[in-house]
DNA sequence: TCTGGGGTCCTAGGACCC
DNA sequence: TCTGGGGTCCTAGGACCC
């Protein structure tokens, strides 16, 4: 049996650790630059309010009404290790999934004791870290979501169900769940599926598996599988190094000032940089890309991406950004308003792979070791005396790229300074 | 005025080879 | 009139996840 964890409403409910004032009230989270929700507690999801939605279309009486915040990844980062090392007390596997969601293995422990284990996981989270679970137990990956989704909906659960692969509860979930609730099949996939007459998940557990894979794609075939209880999707490690590693942002007001361009994608290239190291990986080939916004439909609209190799693989923030200069350069067009652009390293190995090659005679033993003493050093400062302590280059002021984030909460677990704004 | 960011996996189709 | 077939590799884009 896996189990699957998911924190309720989490990053609403990381805010409602430190302001116990919010509690039953309608909170919600919003993406960067105050977008759109991207986390709504029960009573604003209650209002009607969409998963998604943008901030600005939100009726004047649901913004009078709700709390609406700016996101806080400092905290939602810092509570989700605090979830995460909490349940490494239950069971020695568990597979962070997302910010707020962890499968944890339960194989070899007696079926009849798992329900009490997870109300026992459930109330020990809820006293360490503040954070309420819900827990949902089954025999493959695909049912524990079922499960998970059942424990959270129908009260009798109280937060913890457990489905077998046959059974009267399985069965009667299943037949009420709409196919696009399972997890692996969206909007796209229900639209053909229901060409075909199927339109709860039951309905597709009883399709044939072969065929499926045929006229839709394996990752349906192995849905059906896990569906009838035989696992099928095994979970990446996720600490295994990213294969590739991006970093954009949308512009807090749209540019069309190459210097500004450039100054965002410095910061993202030095962003992605220290990703890099800290996986102990290299690039071989910087993309960059830019695009207009893609709402505006009565603007001109453009988008463009390009791929710059390196002559060598790289950790170094300067190779880094001279690559990714030289593609801005190549997409960049005069007389658009520039919405986002991003950089992405592409093709990356793990740095113990460092190649000898005959460039070697170009880049002396000598260089290599002073590059990687900087880059050290620039990460050690960043790291200990907050982000952009050091940096390559003079920022610049009012940046089209500085976020809008007014709502945010002070970071009350990462900085003492903010730590002393609680109101108490 | 204002619509997130960061990932993965899979498939189709083109280029190329023999 | 007739113009192979099968394999690999790569890339772009779709679909999905949270």
């Amino acid at each position: 049996m896996i189990a699957l964890v998911d924190c309720n409403n989490f990053y609403v409910s990381c805010e409602r650790v430190f302001n116990p004032r919010l509690e039953g009230l309608p909170v919600g989270v919003l993406s960067n630059n105050d977008g759109c929700v991207v986390a709504r507690s029960n009573e604003l999801k209650a209002l009607g309010v969409k998963m998604g939605e943008a901030m600005h279309l939100l009726p004047p009486t649901i913004r009078r009404q709700a709390v609406l915040l700016s996101s806080n990844y400092a905290l939602y980062g810092d509570m989700s290790q605090r979830v995460t090392r909490t349940l490494a007390e239950f069971s020695p596997h568990v597979e962070v999934y997302s910010i707020d969601e962890s499968f944890v293995g339960f194989q070899g422990f007696d079926p009849a004791t798992l329900e009490a284990r997870g109300q026992r996981l459930r109330q020990t989270v809820q006293q360490w870290t503040g954070i309420p679970v819900s827990v949902g137990f089954a025999p493959t990956r695909v049912l524990a979501k079922v499960a998970n989704h059942a424990a959270k909906k129908i009260s009798v659960y109280e937060g913890v169900c457990r489905l077998d692969a046959e059974g009267p509860a399985t069965r009667a979930l299943l037949r009420q769940l709409p196919v696009t609730e399972l997890w692996g099949v969206a909007r796209r996939t229900g639209e053909r599926l229901a060409l075909i007459g199927i339109d709860t998940a039951w309905q597709l557990r009883e399709a044939d598996p072969k065929r499926m894979r045929r006229a839709f794609s394996v990752v349906l075939e192995r849905i059906i599988w896990e569906l009838r209880g035989r696992p099928a999707i095994e979970l990446d490690d996720m600490t295994a190094a990213k294969q590739q590693i991006m970093v954009s942002r949308s512009f807090g007001r749209l540019t069309s000032d190459p210097a500004e361009l450039r100054e965002a994608i410095r910061q993202h290239v030095a962003r992605a940089g220290e990703k890099l190291r800290r996986q102990g990986s290299m690039t071989s080939a910087v993309m960059v890309f830019v695009r207009t916004n893609p709402f505006q439909l009565d603007q001109p609209q453009y988008r463009k991406s390009v791929v710059v190799p390196l002559a060598r693989p790289s950790d170094d923030t300067r190779d880094l950004a001279h690559a990714a200069n030289r593609g801005l350069e190549a997409i960049f067009l005069k007389g658009y308003r520039y919405q986002k652009v991003g950089v992405m390293l592409l093709d990356l190995t793990a740095d113990t792979h460092r190649q000898l090659s005959l460039d070697d005679t170009l880049q002396s033993e000598a260089d290599r070791q002073r590059s990687q003493r900087l880059m050290a050093t620039v990460d050690k400062l960043n790291r200990e005396l907050g982000r952009d302590a050091v940096r390559l280059g003079l920022p610049r002021k009012n940046n089209a790229w500085a976020l809008r984030c007014e709502r945010r909460t002070p970071r009350y677990t990462t900085r003492w300074e903010e730590l002393l704004r609680i109101k108490l």
